[in-house]
DNA sequence: GCTGAGTATT
């Protein structure tokens, strides 16, 4: 009762008097018809279509057939559905053309857009980036009025491939002349489209154009252009990277976290470690906390430089800060004394990993295994050799590789062909680069034969050479003999 | 609230 006497009950009934008095009863009623025989024509076309899927009579007549059974025209949705269906048949496709030449010239409905963008993603997916631009720029002719979401579908169709991404600017051109104005988020459809393709430097340049016309710049577009730029580089030098991305600070791009971390590993891949600390810093006033894996990074880029004091005070600050250190932390430090020769440090690092739960990793060992091979304390590196198979830890292709380039080195060539034997014998699947040293060796050496044996025996476990191998092999081969005299029956390669 | 897309052997 008192729900009945509310105002809102009220203005209901006031709202619905309206109405019945604007529209009288009998356009109401025949609208409600016209509904009803769209909705009994509309399942008869969907029972047809089921019936004879793959019936030779035109998808056109089979559709007017349904509605003129029930006496009513067909409908937008009627067409829209029939061209979906035939969307989803390979063999139909040619009778969507039929379809929408029918509705431009015989239909006079506004269509909807929603049979436009069906029809975009339609040909997008096909890869018939013209079909699509054709679609769009006929719409006005099918009486409808384009969106500038309907021309953002069109970009992003284009954006998937490099070959739709040069002729999006031809088409946005053109697109203006059909009153459409992009918008915001046209222009995040184009960056997304252009860091697709590693085109940071174009994207940076839609940026600052977005600025100009002070159109608002979302902070995902920003970090999607950073971290383009900083993992890809456009071919563009470390300096002039830095440079873009301090342009887009000055158009008030405010680094977070990732934003810091992408840029800092950026740095430290150029070999710009103390950059990298000095951004570590700025992130840390900006109110960020850097975590372990980004103390990591640094850590790594400033040891490559050889700035091990630094890199000691900022593994002392990262414990301080109550980070744990974790097994790249761990190999990215004792890398780092390894490059400064303290190998008994090294290999007591191990047991100190060992200790606090940090359980030292094939890396690791191959770091350390390397470092002394690398310094030619060749007693040393069996003697750590011998230990760490005493262990029983798994030795990697990495850690083969690292000792069969040492005994080739060092002209240790029987030996280094044991090496390569127990490797392949563990299924480790030696690089190329390794079969080439080993190989290039032998024929330095004069031992052809002895090459030629290898290889075949290679050859056979499927590991291939690279081409530095049959460069050494041709070259030794034309120096002993003519060139047609050698027999490469027993060689041949069967797969590649 | 937020953390994500990021780390280690040449």
């Amino acid at each position: 009762m008192r729900s009945f006497s509310s105002s809102s009950g009220n203005k209901y009934h006031n709202y619905y008097l309206r109405k019945r008095r604007k529209w009288p009863h009998p356009i109401y009623k025949q609208r409600w018809h016209q509904k009803l025989t769209q909705q009994h024509a509309m399942q008869n076309l969907k029972h047809q279509l089921l019936l004879k899927p793959n019936s030779q009579i035109n998808p056109l007549t089979i559709l007017i057939n349904s509605f003129n059974l029930f006496n009513s025209d067909p409908s937008p949705n009627a067409y829209h559905f029939l061209i979906k269906t035939l969307m989803m048949k390979n063999s139909h496709h040619h009778h969507i053309d039929t379809l929408l030449t029918h509705i431009e010239l015989n239909e006079n409905f506004e269509t909807p857009e929603s049979l436009f963008y069906d029809l975009i993603e339609f040909y997008g997916e096909k890869n018939e980036f013209q079909k699509a631009i054709d679609v769009f720029f006929k719409v006005e002719k099918f009486r409808c009025l384009p969106s500038v979401g309907l021309l953002n579908c069109l970009v992003s169709v284009l954006c998937k491939r490099k070959e739709g991404l040069v002729i999006v600017p031809q088409v946005l051109v053109k697109s203006r002349l059909m009153n459409i104005r992009i918008d915001e988020s046209s222009f995040v459809v184009l960056i997304k489209g252009l860091c697709r393709f590693r085109k940071a430097k174009c994207a940076v340049g839609l940026l600052c154009h977005m600025f100009e016309y002070g159109i608002e710049i979302d902070r995902s577009c920003f970090s999607l252009v950073l971290s383009t730029l900083c993992r890809f580089r456009d071919n563009v030098e470390c300096g002039e990277v830095m440079g873009l991305v301090e342009e887009m600070r000055k158009l008030g791009f405010c680094f977070d976290r990732m934003d810091y971390v992408n840029v800092i590993r950026f740095l430290v891949i150029c070999g710009k470690g103390l950059d990298a600390l000095e951004l570590l810093s700025e992130m840390k006033r900006d109110g960020f906390m850097p975590d372990v894996v980004c103390y990591t990074v640094v850590l790594d880029g400033v040891i490559s430089i050889g700035e091990y004091e630094c890199a000691e005070r900022l593994f002392d600050e990262m414990l301080l800060c109550g980070l744990v250190p974790d097994i790249s932390t761990y190999n990215v430090y004792v890398n780092g004394l390894c490059k400064q020769k303290k190998f008994d440090n090294g290999i007591m690092m191990l047991s100190c990993m060992e200790e606090i739960g940090c359980k030292p990793n094939t890396v690791t060992y191959n770091t350390i295994l390397s470092a002394i091979y690398e310094s030619g304390e060749i007693g040393l590196a069996n003697d750590f050799l011998a230990q760490v198979r005493r262990k029983g830890i798994m030795l990697n292709s990495r850690t083969y590789e690292i000792m069969i380039c040492r005994m080739v080195d060092t002209d240790y060539i029987s030996k280094a062909l044991d090496l390569l034997e127990e490797m392949v014998d563990k299924r480790l699947l030696p690089q190329s680069a390794t079969f080439d040293d080993i190989l290039c060796k032998l024929c330095q050496k004069g031992l052809v034969s002895k090459a030629l044996n290898l290889l075949t025996e290679m050859l056979g476990k499927n590991v291939i050479p690279g081409c530095r191998s049959w460069k050494a092999l041709l070259v030794e081969l034309q120096i002993k003999h003519d060139y047609k005299e050698i027999d490469f029956s027993d060689m041949e390669i069967t797969s590649t």
